[in-house]
DNA sequence: ACCTAAGTGATAATTGATTTCATTACGATT
DNA sequence: AATCGTAATGAAATCAATTATCACTTAGGT
């Protein structure tokens, strides 16, 4: 135990039982890829017992968003969701009709869009693919 | 002088001034593929004199929206754009020095995502790509 | 143990967007 | 062209997500 102490140290943050508390909850909810809005978070942690703010949970969250700790999803209807940053980069599928999230990763994909970034003249920072999907009848 | 009044009531809507003014700024600024927000809208057309609401600008494009004339993006920051539908459907570009927005289409990339929902037991409805680039060195 | 900058929770404030509501105007019908 | 019912409007209130303020507390180097 205590290897979120390290990451959050590593940030350059203090560690504080709100950051540990967060960064504990999300890497739970990442086993089941479940992707948490603040309010979520900030909930879940009243229902654990743990006394935090709700400013706090919006703040902690922006530092590990910076620090790379976390990734901060815009999906379609405007509010965040935040997942732990799991090394390798994916992008998402959401199932408009269950609300699911399935990540997936496609290195073909990836080397088009190189490619179509060159051919205008630029070079890709980052990029956001969201399918939106229903299961097959 | 007037096709835009025929897209709205083909669109079911009363043709009224403010939902007429707010689909000719649309085309116009699609000349310089210049994708707007609400409140952008809504300045633009204080600037030119017309005397509109907010809340009719943001009432106009939802409806526009789901008519099809005009289509939202949400790229990061949350907040929404607009840009008129023109027909094909593309995916964008953001520069992030010059805020500078190229639409692409790929249909390599296009047939890859089919794959991939069907590989997972889903089909697509809908998807968003934005790439966001910076010039090349 | 001390000290100071960083962090905290409660609450107020901001932001983008939506709802409410009394008034107005489109456009079908006469 | 005058009438009429419904849809549309603008102003202001409201809402939800997020951010800023501020007095108090705490982490962690000395």
């Amino acid at each position: 135990m205590g290897a979120e102490n390290q990451e959050i140290r590593k940030a350059g943050l203090k560690v504080t039982l709100p950051r540990i508390k967060v960064l504990q909850l999300l890497e739970a909810a990442s086993e089941s890829s479940h992707h948490m809005s603040a309010e979520e978070v900030y909930k879940s942690l009243l229902d654990a017992g743990e006394d935090v703010g709700l400013a706090t949970v919006y703040r902690v969250l922006t530092q590990f968003e910076t620090a790379g700790l976390v990734v901060r999803h815009n999906f379609e209807g405007g509010h965040s969701v935040f997942e732990i940053a799991k090394g390798e980069h994916h992008d998402h599928m959401v199932c408009t009709e269950t609300g699911a999230i399935i990540e997936f990763c496609d290195t073909e994909i990836e080397a088009l869009q190189e490619q179509i970034a060159k051919k205008h003249g630029y070079e890709i920072v980052d990029h956001s693919l969201v399918l939106y999907v229903k299961p097959l009848a």
